[in-house]
RNA sequence: GCCGAGAUAGCUCAGUGGUAGAGCGCGGCCCUGAAAAGGCCGGCGUGGGGGGUCCGAUUCCCUCUCUCGGCA
């Protein structure tokens, strides 16, 4: 029996996957999975760089601006979300190509998440007082006394992990060093294959640079004045760059420090995506240049799929 | 040409007679329901060149070079 194939597009922020993906999925007979925590925002086009509607003719893509920027996403909705897609891809013959540059997402869908334990707004809030008023010290003691395996490996300051352990501990009585253990990733019966474009460091902030720029060409400022009038979602005003042109909003600072944080914000957000790629071994690495055309990078993963 | 100020980490600068720090940048790392988030770690740098004083100078003195401001 053959298996079904799955194949993943991974990268920084402004490698260039997407056009990529597209040659790619054009050959293999694939629809592309978005695998991007704020491209699943409505109204934020410009600002997650989302593929044009013409691209998006070329190839289905899913996951891309189905969630207004007042609502949550997580994880565990786009694992669901995704998965579902992937059996639909499959009854269709079609093979899913995840491309896109959230690890957790990623990690998420092969290697599965543990046991459903949902968050709780009550106990979070708690939690969240208890933060306040006693620092993270003090909830970190206290889950050092629950889960010392958990304490071992977030550090003090991370409140956000902290909460998060305690929140599974008080909700279920039970460990999360212990629930994560228990995982169900995509399993033996899928054909996976992973690949990660990379290029010279220097060149992959130029380009981010640039990127930052063109945004601000195609209206960015328009688009996010458009966005914050809403009520955004906890999740969606972590996009990069709605905090830095608030600034310039506010009157804090000029237009260009805002460019300029926005843009730096983007190389930190690609150093730590190239960090989370780096450990995981199944990854095959394609170095790419200005030079190369995406569909040449398309056709050098093609070669390396059969 | 004269007067004044300065020359210290990639950048902006602080400080000290006993061979140097900070912020930012940059690099490395962690990551299971906020992940474009959050957290952790990393600084031997001919202290502009040369000379002098001193047990000892980045710190004091002299001189040269350069930069900036003012006057001509």
């Amino acid at each position: 029996m053959l298996k079904k194939k799955i194949v993943f597009l991974l990268g920084p922020t402004g490698i260039g996957k997407s056009a990529v993906a597209i040659s790619l999925a054009k050959k293999i007979n694939a629809q592309i999975i978005s695998c991007d925590s704020m491209q699943v925002y409505r109204k934020m086009d410009i600002l997650t760089w989302k593929v044009t509607s013409g691209q998006r003719k070329k190839v289905k893509h899913h996951l891309l601006g189905m969630i207004d920027p007042e609502q949550e996403y997580n994880v565990a909705k786009y694992r669901k979300a995704a998965l579902s897609i992937c059996d639909k891809l499959f009854s269709k013959g079609k093979i899913p190509l995840f491309v896109g540059g959230t690890g957790l997402y990623y990690s998420i869908i092969v290697d599965g998440l543990f046991s459903a334990v949902p968050q709780d707004k009550l106990i979070r809030a708690k939690l969240e007082k208890q933060l306040k008023l006693k620092g993270n010290k003090y909830l970190y003691r206290r889950l050092a006394k629950v889960d010392s395996a958990a304490a071992a490996k977030i550090h003090s300051n991370d409140a956000r992990r902290i909460i998060r352990a305690l929140e599974v501990y008080l909700k279920t009585g039970m460990r999360i060093s212990q629930l994560q253990k228990n995982r169900a990733g995509l399993g033996k019966e899928y054909e996976v294959k992973i690949f990660g474009l990379n290029s010279k460091r220097q060149s992959l902030y130029d380009a981010i640079d640039q990127r930052v720029d063109k945004m601000f060409n195609l209206g960015l400022i328009n688009e996010v004045k458009r966005l914050v009038k809403h009520k955004l979602s906890r999740t969606a005003k972590c996009a990069i760059g709605i905090r830095e042109l608030k600034g310039y909003f506010a009157g804090q600072y000029s237009l260009a420090e805002g460019k300029r944080l926005m843009q730096r914000a983007s190389r930190h957000y690609a150093k730590r995506q190239l960090t989370w790629f780096r450990k995981d071994k199944r990854i095959q690495w394609v170095s790419i240049n200005k030079s190369q055309s995406p569909t040449q990078v398309a056709l050098k993963l093609w070669k390396k799929l059969s």
